[in-house]
Parts: structure tokens; sequence; C-alpha cells
DNA sequence: GGGATTGCGGGTGGAAGTGGGGGAATGAAT
DNA sequence: ATTCATTCCCCCACTTCCACCCGCAATCCC
């Protein structure tokens, strides 16, 4: 499953938005799980990830009993400030209040596929971000390409 | 069983505290078992592990009559100041006063998901840490992708 | 144009959190 | 052994909150 496109959405006075039906009937329940983990992304963002998911990329870090301070500072934020979300039978999720605000999300919102995950965002600051990034477009190319050398000289020692 | 979020209950007077349902009714008793361990974290702050779990993670670090020495001394006082406790019909579990006051607990407790555990901390000192932890985010992700480097390189070995 | 699907709003029954009474069990004292 | 005290857990009641359910409107697609 490949998460692409842009979708305006609304969150109503519960706090409630609808997941793009087209996403929903996409998704497969036994490979990602009934339910969402909705995580502070960076830039007053929020990230939705399918259930499985989420929980492979939580896996690949390993539990201890006196676990690595720095480790653990990140984790205890991470998680904490994350939320087990599950789609209502009309397919919307209840975000919680303290994710609205860190996301600075009113009842207006734009949800992004974003190859693994999807992203919300208000959609007045996604569409100047937008903007700005399409400008810089070759730049960001450009430096995307050399992240990419380096990380296949790091696999590859 | 993946833990997140920020839950906030009550202490009563028979110094009970309600397990959040949505993680009651996402615990397997088969795999997690029926009780947890109660045990004290750092910064004033109680863990709370799945039965097995804490088990499992006890099992792995290593027996012997001739144990590391600060080894030891950390492990007398993990477990000695551990509790054992099986929640009630009603899904609640009772703290043992020396844990309350260990963790400056009062009428009030916010119940965090860490991954593999939950945090009981007072909800004021918590939402002042979490601010603190907010602003300082992106350091502390710097910080926490260094230490998985660190890992990843001494398990590479 | 008309049926179907999707998104959105809101009322309501039931569940969850919380407090407290009372009985059973445990242990101490006579 | 019997009684008494204390602790603990079951059970019930009250309040709040939330997810189900329904209806409506807009859009899409034959």
């Amino acid at each position: 499953m490949l998460f692409t496109g842009e979708y305006e959405h609304t969150i109503d006075a519960k706090h409630r938005v609808a997941i793009p039906s087209e996403i929903r009937s996409r998704l497969d329940p036994s490979r990602h799980g009934d339910a969402f983990y909705l995580a502070p992304g960076t830039d007053s963002s929020l990230w939705l990830w399918p259930e499985r998911t989420f929980e492979k990329l939580a896996s690949t870090s390993e539990q201890s009993l006196l676990p690595d301070e720095d480790l653990a500072e990140f984790e205890e934020l991470l998680y904490s400030q994350s939320a087990w979300v599950e789609p209502d039978k009309s397919g919307r999720i209840r975000i919680p209040e303290r994710l609205l605000t860190l996301a600075g999300l009113e009842s207006n919102v734009v949800i992004l596929g974003v190859k693994d995950h999807l992203e919300l965002r208000d959609p007045v600051a996604w569409s100047r971000r937008r903007d700005e990034k399409l400008a810089k477009q070759s730049e960001i190319v450009m430096r995307a390409r050399r992240a990419q050398d380096r990380h296949r000289n790091h696999g590859g020692d």
C-alpha cells in the first residue's frame, strides 16, 4: 500500500475526521490492522500510520529494564504524545485535543499521502509550504541525491 | 501491544487507579498475563509493566552467585521496591503507599503509554516536563539518532 | 437526471470512571 | 477456640462521555 495524494476534509465539533474513502478501500485490515497510530510530526503536522506499520517500526529498537537514556527520553515523548485511534463505523477517527493543539489544527485539514503514512496539516499552511517547496524543487532533489549517496556508502561498508 | 497516549485518572481514597479501558481491552491475558508489576521509575515516576513483559525482561539479565556489584545493587533496589498488582473486577489496581510517596502522587495521576510500559506521573509535573521536552524536541531526536547508531554499530561488530 | 456513495452533523443508549457500603478473609488478642 | 479489629475486594450507584445510529446534503457516476 502506497499513500499518495491530497484530500481536503473537515474536523467536526467532536474532533472527528473522515479518513478518505479511497484510502480506506485500499487498506487491507489483515495486513495493516484495523486501527491507526496518530503521531506528532515535524513542523506542525500529524502523522497517521497504519497500526501494523507503526508497530513494526517501533519494534526495531530493543527493550530493556535499563534503557539507554537518550533513547528513553525520545521514546517517552514520542509514544506518550502518539495516540492509538480506531475508526468508527463511518470511517472517522477522533483526534485528541492535545494533538490538535500541537499541530495547530482547527476545523479544516488537508490529508496528504506520503509513501508509507498520511500527514495531517492545516490547509492554509500547507498550500504556502507546498508552493515554497515547488519553487525549491531542484534544490530539494539535489540534496536528496546526496543523502542517498551517503546512505549507500554507509550500508555498503 | 504498543502503549501510547496520555490518560488523566484519579487515585481514590483507597489508593485505587483505573487502568484505561482502551488499554485493558487491547491487552491479551494469555500473552501479557492478568496482572502487572509496578516499579519505581526515574524522575518521580512509576512504571507499570504487564506481568509477562516484566518477567521476560527480568530473565534476560543473567543469574549468578557472583554478580557484578553495580548491577546487583540496582537489582536489589528495583525488585524490592516493585510490587505485583492485580486489577480488581472493575479494572483498578491498588498502589502501595510507599510507591505513592516515592512518585509524589496525590489524588490525580496521568498515565502515559511508552512503547512497552505505562508511566504514572503527577499531572502538573508532567505537563511542565512535556512542554520542556517539546521545546527541545529536535535536540532529543538528534540525540536519539546518535544513540541508535551506537547500538547499530555495537550490534554489527 | 437519478441512484449511489461519501462526508458531515447531532441525538441517545450504554460504557467507563469514580465513590462508597458491606461482607468475607486474615490475623491478632484474650 | 472465640472474638475482635483490620484489610481487602466485590458489588452497586451515580455521572460523564463517547461511539453507534440516523438523517441530510453534496458529489460522483452511470
